[in-house]
DNA sequence: TATCCTGTCCTTTTT
DNA sequence: GGACAGGATA
């Protein structure tokens, strides 16, 4: 079954002869006269172990492409003998365009450039049957990982990893009890109902115990390539001390149901590859070169699988960059590409660190900020494209301040302002540390009309509606999927309730069938009675009658899609909804019948759907894009806004907390990611007030802005906003309060070069109460905190007059006469007959 | 079985 | 503050 001639056909059907090596060889390579030097030199370090550093905007997917061609080029590989893995699908299209660029023709050619889990899945597909309830559970196992790295000291060692596996002959077909080939790809949302019910099954408190911890925590495992038996038992204390026990139910569950989770499809390999040493060296022959992108981002299991595949010839190219590892909390080791050397012993390391991106001012204040983390590899990026603009800093009263801000300052950008030229909507971003920020602007820019779209958040297929759609496919094309089958059952309204479900349950579990079956069984034994049998005969016999014409030459998919989704009452269902919602769900639901036109079958159609979670929705019309820090990673834009620079809010408190220096250097990393996003403009703003849950904190301004090399920096006082446009009382206690404080450390250099977090502290501490200077500003300041006295009565811009109840450091907890009490910090807070020309709004 | 209320949680997210 | 899930209620 794994005969590779069988496997060459496989490929040959899906490949463009038009590549073949021969044809290719030996032509001339235009397209290295359009590299740099360091470039070059990465493209043409062909063979043996490369590690290419690329910064940020340096080149680096076009040194990988041009690889790629340069390989086939010199008739190194073809098309299908380079394996090149991306992390996601976007970046996975991106490479096969940009090749076929190059070439000048379509890359059909090449099967094996995709993300590792559409490769995974593409070898699985294959080998499914390999994938035993034993090597799912992994017995016999050592931690992979300790074993690679072992051996990785006796790095002179041909096939390393191997030897310390045994391996076990080929002998699939006597145990029943293994992977099909068709196997669903559960996605998080199936993965939680599963384990809830195992979880429930277990005894445990649901409540206490949710499934979503406990599929964090096995994921967690996962992604370090920890089967069940291989689980540490450090890790035993895990969910209860239930976790590991779980962790097994779970898997013979998913070999069950013919099913795997997206963990699953690295891990089954990486488990297939050491237990079968004699498949795995087809593939290493197969795979002449590998080439991975964002190396930064793999996790342990990536890693073993890179590994394994690159064990023989080594011909391994890692493109990453080590400052833009922001994937740790979902399992990315930066440990990987900061040992890459060590792993591939003579690495060539190839630098790119000419940036073609940014100015040098925003260069630089990146720079500077990176510089504050250590355990790097280290790049000193520089480029040709002009000092530019500073880096813009300012500082706001609060939240929706700074959008408003930043909404004027996009407007007013579209005409061109201070010298800057005129720049369109669609060149403008915010990127944002958390998703809850987004709404400050949107709030904003609804109000204002100024266009905006919001890249990430819910994905198209992963609504309640789209969900619910192709789980009637799911049930239609596999009639096995109970996962599926148990979302569908009751949805719409058909009376069958939990007693209903659980008797379906019964039947089932007693005769070893799937759900439908059992249901089936339930009718015929009229163990269920009423409406509910009626409709449950009813939905069985629906589900029967789909599937035959499934194979039905005469009626399309599509056809029979829509026959589904109207002849279920599904389509009713949101029809006869009156919500707000309900008129967008059915929305969906036609474009869900439309995408299905570029798919052959609806299983083809599932397939694809299962891996590709895109959500391009490409509209013509300018607009602003507003989106996290971690979903800008790769994009660039001519102007960036960065808002929020808050301590606690970025660097993230909870980051910090839960990881010490490591959570804060990612945030930090983060923070690079972020600036280094901005082509001409960048401008970073904090606001001294936030309302987090609801409760009203102060906050302090960011530690990585006083990180910023001060040279690169122009702080805005936003007096041109202060004063104008509304109330004398926003005037300089709002923006003006904040703007200022900023001024005083600019009027003083030495102070801003200091920690200013620290300072901002230490200040508030130390400076004498002292009398206060004439102008606003200072009443402002910091140093007025510890000067009141608890019931003193006090004035705030925003809340109004209140007394303080309690004084915490530079906070004060008041008890507000109209907005009630809050914690404030005391710079924001005057003592009321202080207030004098304040007009309270 | 449907609906309302109450308690809990609360970065980042691809596949 | 608010989303969401689960339990209590009609």
């Amino acid at each position: 079954m794994n005969d590779f001639d069988e496997f060459d056909a496989f490929e040959g059907a899906s490949g463009g002869g038009s590549l073949s090596q021969r044809a290719m060889a030996a032509r001339p390579a235009p397209y290295l006269d359009e590299l740099n030097p360091a470039q070059r030199a990465a493209v043409e370090a062909l063979d043996g172990p490369v590690l290419m550093l690329a910064g940020a905007g340096t080149g680096k997917t076009k040194a990988l492409t041009t690889r790629i061609v340069h390989l086939l080029n010199t008739g190194r590989a073809g098309p299908h003998e380079i394996l090149s893995v991306t992390f996601t699908n976007k970046a996975a299209r991106e490479m096969k365009e940009r090749v076929g660029r190059l070439l000048g023709q379509t890359v059909e050619g090449m099967p094996w450039l995709g993300t590792f889990h559409s490769i995974c899945v593409k070898l699985l597909r294959r080998h499914a049957e390999l994938v035993t309830l034993d090597l799912a559970l992994g017995a016999g196992g050592e931690d992979p990982l300790a074993a690679a790295q072992t051996t990785a000291q006796a790095a002179a060692q041909q096939d390393d990893v191997l030897e310390d596996l045994t391996g076990q002959p080929f002998a699939p077909a006597a145990i029943p009890n293994h992977l099909k080939s068709n196997f669903t790809i559960l996605d998080t949302d199936d993965q939680n109902r599963l384990l809830k019910q195992l979880i429930e099954a277990a005894g445990m408190d649901v409540k206490r115990w949710p499934a979503r911890q406990l599929s964090g925590v096995i994921d967690h495992w996962k992604n370090r390539a920890w089967t069940p038996e291989q689980v540490p038992t450090s890790e035993a204390a895990a969910f209860n001390n239930r976790g590991i026990e779980l962790y097994k139910q779970y898997q013979r569950r998913l070999i069950e149901l013919n099913a795997c989770d997206f963990g699953d499809l690295l891990l089954h390999v990486v488990s297939i590859f050491q237990r079968y040493p004699d498949l795995l060296d087809q593939y290493r022959r197969r795979f002449k070169y590998i080439l991975v992108d964002e190396y930064q981002d793999t996790n342990v299991a990536q890693y073993l699988w890179l590994r394994l595949l690159a064990g023989g010839h080594k011909n391994i190219c890692c493109v990453g960059d080590d400052d833009q590892s922001i994937y740790g909390w979902r399992g990315a080791e930066v440990g990987n590409i900061l040992r890459f050397e060590k792993d591939f012993p003579g690495a060539e390391v190839i630098r790119l660190e000419q940036n073609y991106r940014s100015t040098s001012h925003i260069l630089a204040a990146a720079s500077g900020v990176i510089q504050g983390n250590s355990n790097r590899l280290g790049k000193t990026l520089w480029t040709d494209q002009g000092d530019g603009e500073k880096v813009r800093l300012i500082g706001h009263w609060d939240g929706e301040e700074e959008a408003r801000w930043i909404g004027e300052e996009i407007e007013a950008g579209q005409k061109g302002a201070r010298g800057v030229r005129p720049h369109g909507l669609d060149e403008v971003a915010i990127l944002v540390r958390a998703s809850h920020q987004m709404r400050a602007f949107e709030d904003r820019f609804l109000t204002i009309g100024l266009p905006y779209r919001v890249i990430g958040g819910p994905r198209f297929y992963e609504r309640m509606e789209i969900r619910d759609a192709m789980a009637y496919f799911r049930v239609v094309t596999s009639p096995a999927d109970d996962l599926a089958f148990e979302r569908i059952v009751n949805t719409p309204k058909r009376g069958l309730g939990d007693k209903a479900q659980q008797k379906i349950q019964m039947a089932a579990r007693q005769n070893g069938v799937p759900l439908v079956e059992g249901a089936r069984l339930l009718l015929q034994d009229k163990g269920i009675g009423g409406k509910g049998a009626k409709e449950l005969a009813l939905l069985v016999d629906n589900i029967d009658r789909w599937g035959r014409l499934a194979g039905d030459e005469d009626l399309s998919h599509i056809e029979l899609a829509e026959m589904i989704l109207d002849e279920s009452g599904y389509t009713t269902m949101w029809q006869n909804d009156k919500t707000p919602e309900a008129p967008g769900r059915l929305e969906n639901l036609k474009e869900l019948v439309k995408a299905l036109e570029q798919f052959e079958n609806l299983s083809g159609f599932l397939e694809h759907v299962a891996l590709i979670m895109d959500n391009d929705s490409q509209d013509a019309e300018q607009k602003v894009s507003i989106m996290t820090l971690h979903a800008a990673k790769g994009l660039e834009f001519p102007v960036v806004f960065l808002p929020g620079w808050e301590d606690g809010l970025f660097p993230s408190q909870r980051s910090m907390d839960e990881n010490g220096v490591k959570g804060l250097e990612e945030e930090r990393r983060l923070a690079y990611v972020g600036i280094t996003r901005a082509e001409e403009v960048c401008t970073i703003s904090f606001a001294g007030n936030r309302r987090v849950y609801g409760q009203w904190q102060a906050q302090l301004p960011s530690r990585f802005i006083d990180e910023i090399p001060e040279e690169h920096v122009e702080v805005l006082t936003g007096s041109g906003y202060a004063g104008g446009g509304y109330g004398g009382g926003m005037g300089m206690g709002g923006l003006g309060g904040v703007a200022s404080s900023i001024d005083s450390r600019v009027a003083d250099a030495n102070v801003y070069n200091s920690p200013g977090w620290k300072r901002m502290q230490a200040r508030s501490h130390q400076r004498p109460v002292g009398q206060p200077k004439e102008s606003l500003k200072t009443v402002i300041d910091l140093q007025a905190v510890s000067a009141y006295t608890l019931g003193e009565r006090v004035f705030h811009q925003k809340f109004g007059y209140g007394s303080i109840t309690g004084i915490e450091g530079d906070k004060l907890e008041i008890d507000f006469e109209k907005a009630g009490p809050k914690k404030v910090v005391a710079k924001f807070v005057t003592a009321a007959n202080d207030a004098g020309g304040d007009v309270p709004f």
